[in-house]
DNA sequence: CAGGATTCATAATCTCAGCCTATTACTGTG
DNA sequence: CACAGTAATAGGCTGAGATTATGAATCCTG
C-alpha cells in the first residue's frame, strides 16, 4: 500500500520529538494510533524508520535520510493549501479584466482604488481594448471579466449587469451650448462636432442616434482617442460627443460638458463573463462591488 | 479538513484527462467516488477547481494554477517512496564500515567485489583506522559495521560474528624458516624479527604470545604499516610477523610465508554493530555475506 | 427535432480502516 | 529492586469512503 499524508506527518513529528507519546498529544491522536501509523509507513516503504524499545526512540540511518525530503513535501503542500485558502478569503489574488478605454481611464480607477482599500493584497490586470477585443479576450479566457458597450446575446457569455451610458457634449467655455435650454439633436446638428472614429462603439451610438432623428451632423474631425478629441475641443475645432463614463467629460478649466438631451444618445454597457465558468473569488467579489457602484451612481 | 493524497491524485488525474469517468477507471475507483473526492478537495481548499456540467469538465483558473505545484508534490513523493523501496530491495544503498587496515587491504576488497557482483548498485564507504578508531566510529554511528581485532564486551555493541586470525611469518626465499618442520616460539626467538608498532592490535597479540611463552624476541625493526614491514623483509632485515588476513602475507616473488606453529599467535576478529540499531538493508545483507565468507574460508 | 447515448451528480447501503480505551511488557533510574 | 514512564498489543466500535443504482443534463445523430 502507498504512504498516506497522516503517516508522513506522524513520522516527521515523532522524528522531531523523539517520542511517540508526545508526538501523539501534539497530533491529537492516541499513542497506539501513532504506533500503528508508523508501522504501516514502515511496511509501505519496506524499511525500518525508528529503532525503538519501551524507553527510547531514535531514527535509523534510513529514517534520518528521509526526514528532510518528507518535511519539504509537507511544507510545500501546506504552502499550497494556505495559498488556496488565501485566494478563497480574498487575501490574495489577481483580477483580470478587459474594458473599453473609456471605462479603463474613466470610472474604473476609482472603483478599483475603493476595492483595494478593502482588499489590499488583491492586484489587477487591466486590458484596455476596443469592444471586439473585450469580447474576444473574455471568450479566450485571457480575462475573467469584460466591461464593454452594446448588448451581448451570444450564449457563450453571461451578462452580469447592464447599465446605461449617456452621451455628453464637451465644449469650450463661452460656446453657445452653455446657454441653451436643452442640447438636443437639432442643436447638435447646427454646430461642428468632433466625433470618435467610426470603429468605436461610441461612434456607432452617435451615428445611430442621428440616423434615427433623420439628421446629419457636421463632422469637424474624428479622433481615435478621447483625449485627442478633448484636445481638439480645446483648440476650438468644435464640440465633442463623448460618453458620460469617460474621465474626459469631467470639467477642465476651459471646458464644460452637459448631457445630450435625447434618450437615443445612450449606449448600453455590459459586464460580462464567460458562461459556465466560475470566477476566481477575487474577480467574483470585484464584479459585485463593480455592479453595486454602478447601480448607486 | 485537510487535503488527502488520494484527493490530490484524483484532482491531477481528472485535470489531465478532462473526464471523471476516464480518471476513475485509471485510478481503479468508481466515478461517484471521484466526484466526492474532488468535492471534498474543493471544500478543503475553499476554492472551486473544475467547472463541470453533465457533459464536460474543465479547470477553473484557480484549478489550472494549482495543477503544476500539486503534480510536483506527487512526483517528489513517489520518487521518495521508490527510493525507499530500492533501498529495501538492495537496488540502492551505501554500506559504511570501519575496518582495521589489515582487513581493509586484505580480505575485504575481494568480498566487496563479490558482493557488488550480486548487487551492483550498492556502494561502499570504508574507513580504515586502528582498532580504537573502529570502535569509536561504530559507537558514534559514523559507520554501520566495524571489523576489528580483540574481544568486545561493551554492551553498547553487538558482536555479529567472531573468527580467528592466525599470525604468519613472512621471510625471504632461502631463509631458514622455509626449511623447518615447524616455526614455533623457540624458532622465532632465534631470528631477528620485524614487528608491528606497539599501538597496533597485531603487536599486542605477538607481545602477549611471547610473554606467555616466557621468551623475548629479537626486534630488528618496527613498522606502522604492513607494507613497510614487508619492505624490510625484502631488504633482508629479518622476518615479519603479520596476520593471515592481510594481503601482505600472500606470496611475492622473493618472499614466502607460513603460519606460526603456536595457537597463542592468534587474535580474535569481531564484526560489530551498535546494539539496538537496525542496519540499513544493504549493510545488513553485506554483514551476512561477510560472515559467511569468513566462515567458509 | 426527438430520442438514444454519454457523462456527472445524488441517494442509499455497506464494509473495513483506523481510532480509542484498557492492558501488557519492558527498561532505565533512583 | 521497585517504581515510573514508554511503546506494543488486544478488542470493540465508529464513521469515512467505496459501491451500486438511479437521476438529470447535454450532445449527437438520423
Amino acid at each position: 500500500m502507498n504512504p498516506d499524508l497522516r503517516q508522513i506527518r506522524a513520522f516527521v513529528t515523532v522524528a522531531q520529538l523523539g517520542s511517540f507519546t508526545r508526538a501523539a498529544s501534539l497530533l491529537n491522536v492516541s499513542q497506539p494510533a501513532l504506533t500503528v501509523q508508523i508501522r504501516n509507513l514502515e511496511e509501505a516503504l519496506g524499511v525500518r524508520l525508528f529503532d525503538r524499545n519501551t524507553r527510547t526512540v531514535s531514527l535509523t540511518r534510513m529514517g534520518r535520510e528521509f526526514v528532510p525530503a518528507l518535511q519539504r513535501i509537507l511544507r510545500d503542500l501546506d504552502a499550497i493549501v494556505a495559498e488556496a485558502r488565501d485566494v478563497a478569503a480574498l487575501r490574495h489574488g489577481i483580477v483580470r479584466l478587459a474594458a473599453l478605454p473609456s471605462f479603463a481611464s474613466g470610472v474604473l480607477p476609482e472603483i478599483i482604488a475603493q476595492f483595494r482599500e478593502a482588499n489590499p493584497k488583491i492586484s489587477f490586470v487591466i486590458h484596455d481594448v476596443i469592444a471586439s477585443g473585450v469580447v474576444a479576450q473574455v471568450r479566450e479566457e485571457q480575462v475573467d471579466l469584460g466591461l464593454t458597450g452594446g448588448r451581448i446575446v451570444d450564449p457563450d457569455f453571461e451578462v452580469l449587469h447592464t447599465t446605461q451610458d449617456h452621451m455628453h457634449v464637451v465644449y469650450p467655455v463661452g460656446h453657445s451650448f452653455g446657454d441653451m435650454e436643452q442640447v438636443d439633436v437639432e442643436a447638435l446638428t447646427l454646430h461642428p462636432l468632433i466625433l470618435m472614429h467610426p470603429a468605436t462603439s461610441v461612434r456607432s451610438v452617435v451615428d445611430a442616434a442621428f440616423l434615427a432623428a433623420g439628421r446629419l451632423p457636421i463632422v469637424a474631425a474624428e479622433a481615435t482617442y478621447m483625449s485627442t478629441a478633448v484636445g481638439m475641443v480645446r483648440a476650438g475645432l468644435g464640440a465633442a460627443i463623448l460618453p458620460g463614463s469617460a474621465m474626459e467629460v469631467r470639467a477642465e478649466q476651459t471646458l464644460r460638458s452637459r448631457p445630450v438631451d435625447d434618450r437615443r444618445f445612450t449606449r448600453e454597457i455590459s459586464i460580462i463573463k464567460k458562461a459556465e465558468r466560475t470566477l476566481p473569488p477575487a474577480s467574483e467579489s470585484f464584479a459585485h462591488t463593480l455592479i453595486q457602484t454602478l447601480q448607486t451612481a
